[in-house]
DNA sequence: CGGGAATATTTGTATTACAAAACCAGGCGC
DNA sequence: GCGCCTGGTTTTGTAATACAAATATTCCCG
């Protein structure tokens, strides 16, 4: 195990976050369960070969996202699910490698059916004249991309636009949250190039309704383009059950 | 500066937990902008007069939270604020005592619009049995309390409950979070206590529909309970402008 | 048998030293 | 004079060690 510290260093990455990432990739694949105790620094320090101010310093990043607790003479706990920031980037990274992929995107896609038409509907009201040219501006990139890798790059932008416009400073981070968490399951929905042609009208639908300063429209055109995105993926429509399989990927190691 | 850390001591804190808190808080009432540089490490031992162990913990647990980010020689440099991870327990408290309260408060109520009559819909459809008694336990609570304190502790238990029972685990803790936000700007909604009677019928009428597993009257229940709420706060129905006030409590420290 | 004190273990904090990274300036060659 | 390169300097990154604090466990004594 002692490589890590190789592997750190040869990705330019700083060895307290490499080992975050690596402990916390254990937690979310519950190499220790919740509410178990995890190693000791100690042991930690041996398992990597790394000092203690490493070490501590990974601890202090996981208790900060919720992950673990540390007591004197007790150690460090891993603290009930429910309490982890399952919406900080890491962890949500963490998680999406670690669960049922399938039905980790069914329930994105089902928070983004509640959140991106009012999202759009809010954009139609509140957007100032910068903010429609930034959204403007990413629906052109979206256009004249010619390769998919690009027009992903300018789809993410146009919905971070979308959010910014909205005016709600509280969903700009949760937005970005998805947006960027499904740019990285790209890989999912890349097999579908000519479904992207489809997409585009369907953008230009909430971008033309924003422009108009027309909500209801907005929100129609931001059911439309979700239900599109929807079937590709063949997610549930209307919450679907996918609710007791919530343990899918985790069997194996409890 | 140096008496935090025996107001530390005094609270049972960690150190490295309070420096965070402490340091946290300063950077989200924007004493330092972002994209600005930090004082260096030595300085932040200097001012508070504690070791560099224990400030280079706090400093990680804060660029866990995505609020900086360190490089040698650099320092510790602020994020811009798309990158904080505003979602965070912390951080989502220290923007709470930093801005504009009635604005947040607004936000917030946008979101809960947005997620809870959807959420409520989902449990209708997916919630086992056992989640139905957890809803029920917890408005039994609502209907026995006798005094503000208990009940609204019930009410959130009540809406946690709600959030389990929708099956989609990436809801809980953004849930838990507007939740837990709630009631701690509890004495902002305290002063009304007789509408608490008038939202008890509200609630019932979401249990009943997700008892009967009927996710439109839920969706409409729970739409109905916001819409009080909303009232009692004085928060804008549909997406008001509250856009441009993005900076208001802001303005002083820049 | 029970309660309380001693003990041991683990994290928390402090201190020191050195390594690595990156900006900055000064020198050297062209 | 201009530009590249090299060395120095500053700041974080990592290491190692020592001690303090907290608390679970154990053991002794009443």
């Amino acid at each position: 195990m002692r490589k890590l510290k190789k592997a750190a260093k040869a990705r330019g990455e700083r060895l307290h976050h490499s080992l975050a990432q690596d402990i916390g990739a254990r937690i979310l694949r519950e190499e220790y369960a919740p509410g178990s105790l995890l190693p000791n620094e100690a042991e930690w320090c041996d398992v990597y070969g790394v000092s203690r101010t490493a070490v501590r310093e990974a601890i202090k990043m996981l208790a900060a996202k919720g992950l673990i607790v540390s007591r004197p003479k007790i150690g460090s706990r891993v603290r009930p699910r429910e309490a982890w920031n399952l919406l900080d980037r890491d962890v949500l990274a963490w998680y999406w490698a670690a669960s049922d992929q399938h039905h980790f995107l069914s329930n994105v896609q089902q928070m983004r059916e509640m959140l991106e038409p009012e999202v759009a509907a809010l954009a139609a009201l509140n957007h100032t004249a910068l903010q429609l040219a930034t959204i403007e501006g990413a629906f052109k990139g979206m256009v004249d991309s010619t390769n998919i890798a690009d027009w992903n790059v300018h789809d993410v932008r146009f919905h971070l636009a979308i959010l910014g416009a909205a005016g709600n400073e509280l969903l700009v981070p949760l937005g970005f949250l998805i947006e960027s968490a499904l740019s990285n399951m790209f890989e999912f929905t890349a097999s579908h190039n000519e479904d992207v042609r489809k997409a585009l009208p369907l953008h230009e639908a909430i971008l033309t309704a924003i422009r108009r300063r027309s909500p209801a429209a907005a929100r129609r055109a931001a059911r439309a383009l979700l239900a599109d995105t929807s079937s590709v993926i063949g997610a549930p429509r209307k919450g679907r059950p996918a609710a007791k399989s919530r343990n899918a990927g985790r069997r194996r190691s409890a």
